[in-house]
DNA sequence: AGTGATTGCGTAAGCGGTTAACCAGAGTAA
DNA sequence: TTACTCTGGTTAACCGCTTACGCAATCACT
């Protein structure tokens, strides 16, 4: 139960010196086979497991990265959550740290603690992945001048940050695009998320030179906005209902919005895609078992992950270069609320890192 | 960028010692507001945050907790997910370790690495909340002798360990007495998951509960088994068919095995429930959007991922106490596939701690 | 005024590792 | 024989905090 037995021990025990213990475990060279045979018997007969702690401050790495990550409840006791993506990514981050060897932490801020929670963590690891809207620009400022920090779907106001996103801008485009050439729709409407989400306004943005590449005329803001949640959906479908002006197809934020636009048109009775087309943006899992099954834009949310803790940890290796910034490329992928019947083809779209 | 100041000169710098530093970071006592604001202010001008190795060196308290869950891939190259209700217990997880002030360390065991990795995060933190499947009981015992640890959903061979788990039994009986007295089925199957996942068996021990309890003839064995998956589902269920003999009604293991299962029997043009009543476990975000909706049985996750880092806490704080056992009740919920139509009330499931 | 408690702080000894520097002895080439 | 290089170690100085202990000054009573 308690790690009492130091290095001290294993060393005094298996007539050796400290040092020879510590290569040991570090696996190391400079001893010979049975010395090390004689170290690990001893150390896992006393169940002794070196201290994280002592290793890093000792080295001076603790082999340990963060994931900051929202958790946008509205502070009061209501259970908004984050964005289901947010399991992905952490998965991603878990994976690629695993696979160097280091262990990842992970904190959400909730607006109370914020910036408090974030200080604690950053004495904790060797660097940190900040997703968007998790924490005021001042803040991750302040703690980038602490820890190495790499912005993930979040455009550094500052600057002078890494910097690791999808393309969500030329994901938004194609799928617009599509209903407007493959479906001749005429009438669209953007259903925004959270307004100071940047992956909400480069969505927007992406909708925008679809309309205007097609000569449509191009709204200054989204029909409508809400959480990037099936409660925001639903209730801006709603409204849409009830002001007795509906589009012919509606391009919402994420697919968290897209289903409560579904249900919402559901309640309505208006049907999809036959009467309204409707698409989304992520490609949660939910959106493959909707009917009709959501066309939507795959964000490739655990390579965000994977590739931002790989982006740390060559920070980490290597603090002198020049910031970076890689974009990954999104698919839209077309099922049937589109209007495109059954599961058709998906249309690639690329971007260099 | 890099962290180069030290408590030492913090302490210089606001011409206090080292202790006074640390004690107005820890928030403690013992010295004047001023002297608190001034150490504060130079804290922040050399943005400076006291390192948790050393920290937790000193103090020997790390403020971090593991979680390890399995990510289940065959370990070649196929890309088999964990279950997705991992995402939800670790949600959970970190918001207690928050709330207290600790943070997470995640770890997905993968066959490899596995022993290894698990003792490199066992140095690291100050305790260890293991789920169900992540690491052979011998690897939990050899763990637990260095660092307290609780297991999750996975009954300890071994015993002596604090235990938090979801009344799967309770649930599957539940969910299958509802079937059988509401929509007077009697002839049931159950999909199975992996043999040898604890959830399952007690699912399966459920479902013959309630067979029993009506008089029918209870199965030795689940009627087919299969991963955790929408491919396990589907397989078995593509099998059944391929039989020739479907049941009427097919209770399975989780949800995402029934969000397979419906593929393969929509696939066949069965229809459900008319012809065959389908129910799920766990329900997770996308079995309320199936259609028919798939009737479940609501496992707490969120509250097991909360709940076994809290009893972790309370035995690093109390290491003498005896190992204690917490079960989490169930709940039934009904949708569409069972039979019922539209939504229909829920059924509670009790169970004490 | 005398006594004890409290406040506000400094001193310094660890915490449990890593690692640079050093060294003995064996091998080996000239 | 001499000098030089490996091998397989040892010694001890840190790494950057926490905290037990000590101490002076102030405060609260009697």
């Amino acid at each position: 139960m308690a790690d009492r037995s130091t290095i001290y021990e294993v060393a005094k025990r298996s007539g050796v010196s400290t040092a020879t213990v510590s290569r040991v475990m570090a696996d190391g060279k400079g001893f010979s086979a049975t010395t090390r045979d004689r170290v690990l018997a001893i150390a896992a007969e006393l169940s002794w497991v070196p201290s994280g702690q002592a290793r890093g401050l000792a080295s001076r790495r603790s082999g340990i990265v963060g994931l900051l990550f929202p958790d946008l409840g509205r502070s009061g006791e209501a259970e908004e959550e984050s964005p289901l993506y947010v399991d992905q990514v952490i998965r991603g981050a878990e994976r690629s740290a695993t696979s160097v060897g280091d262990a990842v932490l992970i904190a959400a801020t909730r607006s109370e603690s914020g910036r408090e929670l974030a200080f604690s963590i950053a004495g904790k690891v060797d660097g940190l992945v900040v997703m968007a809207r998790s924490l005021p620009d001042d803040d991750i400022a302040a703690i980038s001048r602490c820890v190495p920090v790499v912005m993930l779907a979040n455009t550094p106001s500052s600057g002078g940050l890494d910097f690791v996103g999808a393309d969500n801008r030329g994901g938004a485009r194609q799928i617009t695009t599509h209903l407007i050439t493959q479906h001749g729709h005429t009438s669209l409407a953007f259903l925004g998320g959270p307004p100071e989400s940047p992956d909400s306004q480069d969505r927007f943005a992406g909708f925008r030179d679809a309309l205007r590449a097609a000569g449509l005329t191009v709204p200054r803001r989204p029909a409508a906005t809400g959480g990037f949640t099936e409660a925001g959906g639903q209730q801006a479908v709603t409204a849409m209902l009830g002001a007795g002006r509906l589009p012919g197809a509606i391009v919402c934020g994420n697919d968290e919005m897209a289903i409560g636009a579904l249900a919402a048109l559901r309640a309505a009775r208006v049907r999809v895609p036959a009467s309204v087309a409707v698409t989304g943006f992520d490609d949660i899992a939910a959106s493959r078992h909707m009917r009709p099954a959501l066309s939507t834009v795959h964000q490739p949310m655990r390579e965000l992950g994977e590739r931002s803790v790989r982006v740390l940890l060559e920070r980490i290796a290597e603090p002198g270069r020049p910031p970076g910034s890689v974009v990954l490329p999104t698919q839209v992928v077309i099922r049937g609320s589109c209007g495109c019947r059954g599961q058709a083809a998906a249309a690639a779209n690329g971007s260099r890192p």
